[in-house]
DNA sequence: TGCATAGCTGCACACCTGCGCAGGTATGGA
DNA sequence: TCCATACCTGCGCAGGTGTGCAGCTATGCA
């Protein structure tokens, strides 16, 4: 199996074959860069602590995840949009207030290994 | 339980005792900073595409690294000084030969969940 | 000894990101 | 109608981050 790029093809090896394993094992960019857009997004100390409130104590509203994180207002509004944007996060309005909730399986995934 | 800080005591609140829930369900600081830091790590394509090789291939060398990745040497060398001094890789040297593993077990955890 | 290779380091640059501030929109009550 | 509240947005700044380049150290072989 050669799946060593062309443009890299002339350069040295250690262990040839290794190298293929370790294309393979890397797979598609696109999936690897899906994945590390994912971890962005919970590399934060901010955003983290936003999704592990709702992610541990379901739908909450801006104002009260503001006061749960000591964050100000248009600092969590400005996360939760990000958050949305990702497809991470999920907003229900309910007359004014907007609670929010996780909504990709994936994320929920990597936060129940946040122990 | 009264778990809001004094600073914000006076804030308004939608639902008071699911704030109080959700500062329980954040935790202590230090460790979402510990967790946020982690995942600082996995958030950069060539990082994870260097520790994805590394943990389903198991030990590499850094040329070989910077072929499989596509990086070249002085980009592979900084991405993995900065996961070594995080603890997450760990080098052998070999003659002139480094080869690289995955040691951090929390690091292994969430690359499993990369599927 | 001389030379090529494997890997590491320092520096400078462009780039991105989080945050506070000020102000805007929409809902509900007086 | 007027006002307070809940949330959102745009902007500008400070700080951090990835990357390429040039050059360094160390190992192994002829």
């Amino acid at each position: 199996m050669h799946l060593v790029p062309a443009d890299r093809a002339d350069r040295r090896t250690i262990d040839g074959h290794r190298v293929c394993d370790a294309i393979a094992a890397i797979g598609d960019p696109g999936h690897v860069r899906t994945w590390s857009d994912r971890f962005a997004l919970l590399a934060d100390p901010n955003r983290l602590s936003l999704l592990l409130a709702l992610h541990r104590t379901g739908p909450l509203a801006v104002s009260d995840l503001a006061i749960a994180t000591g964050m100000n207002d248009p600092a969590v509004s400005q996360a939760l949009r990000l958050l949305r944007a990702a497809g991470v996060v999920a907003g229900e309005k309910e007359g004014r207030v907007v609670r929010y909730s996780v909504v990709d399986a994936e994320v929920r995934g990597l936060l129940q290994q946040v122990s």
